[in-house]
DNA sequence: ACCTGAACACCGTTCAAGT
DNA sequence: ACCTGAACACCGTTCAAGT
């Protein structure tokens, strides 16, 4: 069971950059970590770029797997939403930490292009499940709109629960939408 | 007229910042875009940390500025959020940059604590305003909810939008949550 | 009062050298 | 195949020295 270096890399830097963000994250404290030296690193990924979209790849993986074990009935749909608004909470419980996807887009214009495409691509997927989940009155464009805001919401909520290091924050904003009716 | 380096070093600073976030300002690049040596930015601010801090107290001064400036009366009151969802749209339309403040939140726990207090001052400005701002009917626990869950899905709009390069998904958000009764 | 060059320990990256 | 030390140009910061 040769254990991947690749892979112990990736485990250590996801919550390093979740915690801090990509600008942050420092080679030599990553190498630290996993027990090699900075140099190292660059053998398995050349360019913090890579390392970067080769977290987010990974981390858009994990979602998938995630979003495609949600109920898809529409009779547990709110149960379906309640499981999804907690995908954003769970890296808050976590020592505070964001969205790997969410911290990167507002480090966004300083990405490399390809963790660019990764954050994008995160974006894009959760806005087209959302679409596909939304009750289906409103037009295509309705729906899309508002699967976008919705998606932006739980982003701004956490983020904003972060700042002032508080979870309650992020579930009175969940309910507000609930409330609303943002969220079915 | 003298012009004060300090405050043309905030100036230079301010839209840095608001386009690569905190831990990417370079004080060699600002200081070569003020014409003068990086340490001598050390002069007028110690620490980054006094930079940093000294660049989000300005932007508060100039957010209770617009604040004060927007209109009041009940009749008045689409157009007040109007104005206000604005606010954030403004940034994304200055070369795709964020909120300072919402930008700095992303980097919230690689902030010097000096800076960490400000952004959460902006927040609760915020916060504070929109609860004052929204309609009557709940009880202030519900309307203070809604009020923080509207900035959050703000900061949020413009997060996203500003990954995607595309203003319109901003607007296309806001105008979600004016359907929905999130905005006023 | 304001600015500077030089030094310090950091950073990502490269590369010749080791096993 | 995987790791390393040493070097490179960067970073914020300090400080003695200039005007």
């Amino acid at each position: 069971m040769a254990t991947d270096m690749k892979q112990v890399i990736l485990d250590a830097a996801r919550p390093m950059v979740q915690a801090r963000g990509y600008n942050a994250l420092s080679f030599r404290d990553l190498a630290a970590a996993v027990g090699i030296k900075s140099a190292s690193i660059h053998y398995h990924f050349p360019t913090k770029g890579d390392l970067g979209a080769a977290l987010a790849r990974a981390y858009i993986e994990d979602l998938v797997a995630v979003l495609d074990s949600l109920p898809t009935a529409p009779e547990s749909r709110s149960e379906t939403f309640r499981l999804y608004t907690d995908i954003f909470r769970q890296p808050l419980m976590r020592d505070n930490r964001m969205c790997l996807c969410g911290i990167l887009a507002a480090e966004y214009r300083d990405l490399p292009l390809e963790v660019q495409t990764e954050v994008t691509r995160f974006a894009d997927l959760n806005i087209a499940w959302l679409t596909q989940m939304l009750p289906a009155p409103a037009d295509d464009a309705a729906r899309r709109a508002k699967a976008l805001a919705l998606f932006a919401a739980l982003e701004g909520a956490q983020l904003i629960a972060r700042g002032r290091g508080d979870i309650a924050s992020y579930d009175e904003a969940v309910e507000a939408y609930r409330v609303v009716g943002l969220i079915p």
